[in-house]
RNA sequence: UCGGGUGUCGUCCAAUGGUAGGACAGCAGACUCUGGAUCUGCCUAUCGAGGUUCGAAUCCUUGCACCCGAGCCA
């Protein structure tokens, strides 16, 4: 999808459902599942599982669904499904007419709880919580039978019924299945399947005061749909005796559950929880703040779709516990904008340039080039004056050996305008350099000197006059240590949020063609990075996200500190 | 301690009894009107100990390490 043809991803997973078809299972039909519960946003890691379910589907002519696991009102909010629903689109992928809430199934898995009685396989348990895990024992010693285990039928369904009928309290009582207190799987020790919770379904409403435990909603859920492939993560492992248990005992259609590990990246966190709380601290502006990791925030910070899935493929899936480096997916991110973004000139921090021999009130429109990697993008005019703006730190009045850009007495060239020499400084009181005066040469225009001699450096500019004000916010990782959760001696990961994750820069100048630039729009500013049009822009004021640098050879030398002063 | 899982370059993923390979990162170089892009080269790994085999990352035995599990969360 996009990306040019890749050798088709092959994974374990992969592996199994192709053994399951040329087996002849289920007729040879494949039926995935993305089953998020409504209660966050979506993350890369989720994204990770979206293009595993819908691509498989794909790969395989077979249909993937969207499934909301809304089985726990207290914490489930539209405003969850609905950016769900944006996210899952906007990464690419189409449920079709296929969209679902386990809520949808609540009458029927009411029914498969009273059937579970029926048969005396489960039994409403008047034990408080505190008491059912007191009960339920520990991984080394076998739990205890409730004593309301052995309950006749007839009064377990009478009880069940005034559950649903609302004559008890939240809490009161539950539904527990029967299985065995002496399991050495502790979810197979009479799991709870149904609570009574007063709370108001985001579907449902009022309609309902009991509701399924997760465990008791998900495994059927994907029987009712029919998926023939229910793929989730390790920690699910262990419940897969249970989900197995249940539709044995209601004899319903048996998906085979395959379990991944999820993803985690480097320099960030992926818990739902987590990403709430720095939501909710107000360490970042929400869950889109494009630090943050979910899909909205990688969205509005800049990130394609087509990235994204290409990173989910490169990562690869398998069962072992792992951290990919977030390196990864700014090499998948510059890979796809360097294809696509124009490229436009953007002085962040400006240095005034004055061209002493070029004449006053002159313009100039020289041609410049949108994008080298694709021709097919054209050209566009960029205005050439006197009076111009180059980065401040493109300019060093003292610079050591392997600093080649402009420097007293060098000679640079303008990018697709002309060759420049500095001739002198201008400083404040302070001492700071405030303008630059330089001489340009007429036979450079364009930027190549008809006597064939060579500059170092290429340097990016704007013209003072023509240019546009603009903000950008150059953002960096949220968190300064690759695994922030990693740190038994800190406090918690909140201590390494990155105080530089986001640094605001103000008078920055653009090159007049980016007026009217429209948010979401991305841009390459030459020799800085890849950049993104915020949502905060106003009509005169624009603000630009930076999404992420160049790889940048110049950073490298100074941050390894391998120039010489002076050679 | 009990149950379930997992151990391969710095990182991620392959190799399913037959030359341990790819990607990212790193390093070095070529090229370049972006210190970008591109291209070339280099670098480093099978958790340990035994065993089976002509041959083991792969099979067996054993040890070790790490992850998950005692929600009326998902």
């Amino acid at each position: 999808m996009g990306m040019p043809d890749n050798t088709p991803p092959s994974d374990f997973i992969r592996a199994i459902i192709s053994g399951d078809v040329k087996a002849g299972k289920n007729h040879g039909r494949v039926h995935t599942r993305f089953p998020p519960e409504p209660n966050g946003y979506l993350h890369i890691g989720h994204a990770k599982s979206i293009c595993l379910n819908f691509g498989i589907a794909g790969e395989f002519g077979g249909l993937c669904n969207l499934r909301f696991d809304d089985t726990n009102p207290a914490k489930e909010e539209v405003e969850y499904v609905e950016s769900i629903q944006e996210d899952v689109r906007w990464l690419g992928f189409d449920w079709d007419d296929r969209l679902y809430y386990a809520s949808d199934y609540f009458g029927k898995l009411h029914e498969y709880a009273v059937q579970l009685i029926r048969k005396g396989k489960a039994y409403v348990d008047d034990l408080s919580a505190d008491q059912i895990r007191e009960y339920r024992g520990t991984p080394t010693e076998p739990g205890r039978n409730s004593p309301f285990r052995d309950r006749p039928v007839e009064e377990n369904l009478d009880l069940f019924e005034r559950m649903r009928a609302g004559e008890f309290g939240d809490g009161s009582r539950v539904l527990r299945a029967k299985i065995d207190m002496a399991s050495q799987n502790l979810n197979m020790r009479d799991p709870v399947i149904y609570r009574v919770l007063r709370a108001s379904h985001h579907r449902t409403g009022g309609q309902w005061c009991i509701y399924p435990m997760y465990d008791f909603a998900h495994g059927q859920s994907d029987s009712i749909e029919g998926i023939t492939h229910s793929i989730c993560t390790l920690e699910f492992e262990d419940h897969r005796p249970l989900y197995n248990w249940f539709i044995e005992q209601l004899g319903i259609f048996h998906p085979r559950q395959i379990e991944f590990a999820r993803l985690n990246l480097s320099h960030t966190v992926m818990s739902k929880r987590k990403l709430l709380q720095l939501v909710r601290e107000g360490h970042v502006s929400g869950w889109d703040d494009p630090r943050m990791p979910t899909i909205s925030g990688l969205r509005r910070r800049g990130y394609t779709p087509e990235a994204i899935r290409s990173f989910c493929e490169r990562i690869g899936v398998a069962k072992r516990e792992s951290m990919v480096d977030i390196a990864l997916l700014e090499h998948c991110l510059r890979e796809d904008l360097n294809k696509r973004a124009p490229r436009v000139m953007a002085v962040l921090r400006p240095i005034r340039v004055v061209i002493d021999n070029y004449p006053e009130g002159e313009v100039e429109e020289l041609e410049a080039v949108n994008n080298p990697e694709d021709p097919a993008m054209g050209t566009r005019k960029v205005p050439f004056s006197r009076v111009l703006y180059i980065e401040q730190e493109d300019f060093m009045e003292d610079p050591p050996k392997q600093f080649y850009r402009l420097c007293p007495g060098r000679e640079v060239r303008l990018r697709y305008a002309y060759f420049i020499k500095c001739v002198s400084v201008v400083k404040n009181q302070a001492g700071e350099v405030v303008e630059l005066h330089c001489t340009y040469d007429p036979a450079t225009r364009g930027g190549d000197a008809p006597d064939g001699r060579k500059v170092k450096s290429t340097l990016h500019w704007v013209s003072d006059a023509h240019s546009i004000q603009a903000q950008v916010r150059l953002y960096d990782h949220l968190f300064t240590k690759a695994d922030p959760e990693g740190d038994k001696d800190a406090p918690d990961f909140k201590a390494f949020l990155n105080p530089k994750s986001m640094e605001t820069v103000t008078s920055c100048r653009l090159e007049p063609s980016l007026a009217g630039a429209i948010p979401g729009s991305r841009y390459q500013f030459e020799r800085l990075g890849y950049f993104c049009v915020d949502r905060d822009s106003a009509q005169d004021r624009l603000v630009f996200n930076r999404t992420v640098t160049l790889r940048d050879e110049w950073a490298r030398i100074q941050k390894t500190g391998k120039e010489k002063k002076h050679g």
